[in-house]
Parts: structure tokens; sequence; C-alpha cells
RNA sequence: GGAGCGUUCGACUAAGGGUUAGGUCACCUCCCUUUCACGGAGGUAAUACGGGUUCGAAUCCCGUACGCUCUACCA
């Protein structure tokens, strides 16, 4: 007993990594650090037909702006290396002989035509006791029939022999017993004509090579509970077999079923966690990274997606949702992703987070808008100002650009419905007012001060202060958003102010 | 078709025999704000259906409906 809790997360490189795949990764994980124990990265890379190349390097990738990294991975190495199935392929013939010579399995010599057009003449057929015996394999062949086809190296896969009418249950940690029939499931693969494992027996092996202890998965893999239980019984014995849960489902926000990257391009929502672009078809998917979640967001948002801690909490860090995890707590029902609930997550953590880090995150994003920072220390005050209003990181672009250059669209239409001859030349004396205050030396005033400036000047004109400060906004930023105009005057300077009035008197003149 | 799993406001969820069924997102109203937000105060809104058990059921039991997952030499 008291072994180390030992977790795995084991992802076919086939590509990007999907949100439902980084929560399973974050329950392991959580699970794994509450109990102290080791979390792994194995690469289930069995079958290369689906291989894509760099999607493993993302995977790792991902775990890492995650902040969810493997103790041991294909990367890091660790006690039970190789961390990859293709690199562990003469593990588990082994283990399949041994099912066959202890009677659990069987060779099956059928080629994928023969089981095609078998399916086609049996509606809902099954590779199992009903079928076994019209089928060529080990079991209606005889033993020197069989013996030749091996011997001429025809192509075979390993069957396991499901048994009749057996009941077998496990105890899932989220769902307490679950038991099938073994009648309603068929002889599944356990070995390919290519020597690979299916995941059938490749995951049975693996965790029982690599002592894992408990083993999450998504729940579409209940169904499959049987074969793996059968197996665990038969190679090792069930009582080393790792505890079970499988980890409710992601769904898509409206209809129903599993969320899938098509729903995230089909409602303009990232679905995997990082942008992928698959080598093959050169096809580019927005993550959410890119998109400007803040890791700790994403996290966040996952963990609270099947889970809570029974209490009104909501934001959590990963120390926080590590010290208070317990699979008790995760529900059974799948959740429906909903985009803007985790907008407010990311608002959330934008809000916790510093301006001086928050602005290392965010000029990546200046750089791809071509927004040149020449201060690091502008762009700090800059978020400073602005940081109550972004929910994603590409929001400090929005709503922040023109900080750093002066509008080129300017939303005149709103200034010209109630545009007036006076407010036309309150302004031209505003610019000259600004001009001779920057001529002074004056170039950068204070908020407060230029506010009872402009004040002053609009009594002056008798115009009412609340008439001219809409125009005025809409001059300085381009359109009916951003902080207090007086405190983006002072961040852009005189200058610049007077520059962009300017601008606006003169396209305001033309229309 | 078969098997398994699931079902509380539009969404995420709390309450696990006794609550006016609570919170958050979204939506609406108001306050703050001479913009948009942020913040504050309110509001709309739910126990799938039908039977039991019980003084009492969202909660326990049975049935029905609906949904999802699986049913590959994919994972």
């Amino acid at each position: 007993m008291d072994s180390k809790v030992r977790v795995r997360f084991a992802p076919s490189p086939t590509g990007g990594l999907h949100i439902g795949g980084v929560r399973t990764v974050l329950f392991n994980y959580l699970f794994a650090k509450h109990h102290g124990g080791d979390f792994i990265l194995r690469i289930e890379d069995t079958d290369q037909s689906r291989f894509v190349p760099g999607a493993e390097q993302y995977i790792m990738d991902t775990l890492a702006w995650c902040g969810l990294s493997p103790d041991e991975s294909p990367a890091v190495g660790g006690d039970y290396a190789p961390y990859r199935q293709s690199e562990r392929k003469h593990l588990y013939k082994k283990y399949a002989d041994q099912l066959i010579a202890d009677g659990y399995a069987y060779y099956a010599f059928d080629t994928p035509a023969d089981l095609e057009n078998k399916r086609n003449e049996i509606p809902n057929f099954q590779y199992n006791k009903a079928h076994r015996n019209e089928m060529k394999n080990s079991i209606s062949l005889s033993e020197n029939e069989v013996n030749d086809l091996l011997k001429n190296n025809t192509p075979y896969v390993v069957r396991i022999i499901m048994p009749e009418q057996e009941t077998l249950s496990f105890n899932d940690l989220i769902r307490g017993e679950v038991s099938f029939d073994t009648s309603t499931v068929d002889d599944k693969v356990l070995l390919k004509a290519d020597g690979m494992p299916t995941y059938h027996l490749a995951v049975v092996v693996d965790d029982h090579l690599m002592k894992i202890t408990h083993a999450f998965r998504g729940e579409e893999w209940l169904p499959s509970a049987p074969v793996h239980i059968l197996l665990w019984k038969y190679l090792f014995g069930l009582n080393h077999m790792p505890q079970w849960a499988h980890l409710p489902l992601i769904l898509k926000p409206e209809g129903h079923g599993k969320l899938s990257k098509r729903d995230g391009e089909r409602l303009g929502f990232p679905v995997f966690a990082m942008d992928w672009m698959d080598p093959n078809t050169k096809e580019q998917t927005i993550g959410f990274k890119e998109r400007g979640f803040l890791p700790e967001a994403l996290i966040n948002l996952l963990a609270l997606l099947g889970w809570n801690d029974g209490t009104d909490k909501e934001i959590f860090s990963i120390d926080e949702l590590i010290a208070q995890f317990s699979l008790a707590r995760v529900h059974k029902g799948g959740a429906k992703f909903d985009y803007e609930k985790a907008k407010w997550f990311n608002q959330e953590w934008i809000k916790k987070t510093d301006n001086d880090q928050l602005a290392t995150l965010v000029k990546p994003f200046y750089d791809d808008a071509q927004i040149e920072v020449h201060e690091p220390a502008y762009l700090v005050k800059v978020i400073g100002l602005i940081k109550d209003r972004c929910h994603l990181l590409y929001d400090f672009i929005t709503q922040g650009s023109f900080f750093f250059k002066a509008p080129t669209e300017i939303d005149t239409a709103s200034i010209l419905a109630k545009w007036e001859e006076k407010k036309q030349a309150f302004f031209t004396e505003l610019t000259a007012a600004y001009a001779e205050m920057i001529t002074n030396g004056d170039t950068q005033p204070v908020a407060a001060d230029l506010e009872i400036h402009f004040k002053a000047l609009a009594t002056t004109h008798e115009i009412k202060p609340g008439d001219l400060m809409l125009p005025f906004r809409i001059m300085l930023v381009g359109g009916k958003f951003g902080p207090g105009v007086f405190e983006i005057i002072q961040a852009i300077e005189l200058k610049d102010a007077k520059e962009r009035i300017e601008y606006s008197l003169k396209l305001l003149s033309n229309k």
C-alpha cells in the first residue's frame, strides 16, 4: 500500500490539444500534486497512419505554457523510459503471446476486406462468440492450418476472447460502481498486423510497467473499460489495477455533443490551447493563448467546468486548486462550454496580474499589430489606465493603440450629429491655448489642471462642458471608448493632443 | 439497433430528506461615470415527466422521456 501516486496523460500526437484534453491533464495534475505524486506524459503513437509531425512537441509546449509540466516524459525522461509507445513496440508482443498461451486471446487472419464484407453482410456485426467461428482465426481453424499461416508470414492480429455473460464491474472514482456484461462487447484487437498494440493492450501494459496508480480519462472510454479490466485480470491481477475515473465531457455551447474544433470555427472562439497548424493541410487553428488568454485563466476556467470546491469561490490559482482538488467533487454530467464565462475568468485574471507583467505579455500583441512601443514604462502606464476594460490581451490593442499613434478612423458621424459653429470656434481656440502652453514649456500638464482649463474655456464660450466632451473624446481616440479624456491627454502629451484636434477639425470642415 | 453514462435558471453550478432552491456568467433596470468599461444596488429565470416511500422529496426507489458516449487492425 501507500505506494506513491502516479498518474499519466496519454495523448496520441495527431493534432492540436483540445481544451478537453487540457482539462484531463489538469485533473491528472491536480490529483497527483494534491497527493504529492508524479504526473507522467506518455505519447500513444501506435497508429503510424495518424502520426502528425510536430504534434508531440506541440503537446509539450502546451503543457509548459499551462504550467502543467510532467515529471516524466519523452523530453525529460524518467525511470520508466521510453515514454513513446512506438519505442516500446517490442514490449507488447510478449503479453499478447502470453494471453494466447493462456487461452485468453487468439490469432485472427481476416483481412480488412474480409471484415468489411462481413459488416456489410450482417447488420450490427460483432466479432464475438456468435461469429467467431465464421471467421478465419485460430479458434475456427485447425492447429495445422494456423501454423501454416503463421509460417507463411500471413498477416494476423491478436484478439481477446470476450467471455460469455460475465458481469464485470469496477468502482469508478467519480461514478461509483459501474458494471458491464461481457457479452455486449466484441473480441477487440489487441495487437495489430503491423505488430503495434492497440490502445487497449498498450494502456494496460504501460500502466502496469509504469506503476500507474490512478488512471483518469474522458468518459468516452467508459464502454471499453471491460476490455481493460479483463486484461488486468489476465495479465497482472485485478489487485494491481489502477483506480479508474472517467471524466465528464466538455460539450458544445448550444446544441449537444462533444465540443469540437469545428464548433470553435463556427462560433468564433478557440478550442485548442495554442495555435496549431496542421503540417499536411496547412490549416491554421487559433488557440486560447494567441486569442489573448492568460494560462492561469484557462486553467481556472477548465477546473471549474465540472468541479467546484463546494463554496462560492470561483477564482483559483493553481496552488489553490492543488490544495482543494478532490475527485469526489467532480461532476458526472458533461458541461457545456460558455465562451462568455471563459472571458470573464480571463478578465478576472487580468485584473489580478500586475501591470509590469501584463506589459511583457501584451507586448507581442503590439508587435503583431505593428504598433511601436518605444518606452516599456509608457506601456505599463497605459495598461494601468485601460486594464479594467480588457477581457482578452488583444483588447489592450483595441483599447490602447491610440496611446501610441493617432487614430486614423474618426467617428465624425457622431460628432456631426450636434456640431455647430461655436464648437468649431471653441476647439480652434483650445488648440491655440495648447500651442501657447507648449511654447511655455508646459508640455505635459496633469489631468486635473487640463480639466479645469477646459471647463473655464467652455464657460467663456458659453457652452456646457458636457456638450464638448464627446466630440473631444472622439477627436482624441477616434470613437466612444477609452479612459478619461484628460488622463489620455496627460499620457499622450499636449502636442499630440493638439494635432489630433486639428486633424479632426479639418475632417469636420470638409463635411 | 445494442450497451454504458447522464439530466437543478439560457450557461456553469450549490443545496444530498425540512432553505422564500443559493452563487457566478449572460440578459434587463437603476446608481456611479460629461464616452465605453470597471464598481455598486436590484430584477427576470431552474429541480425533465409519471408513479411510489415519507409527516415532509431536487435529494431515496421504480418507470418513462430526452441527451450523450461507445459500438475500427483510431485513440
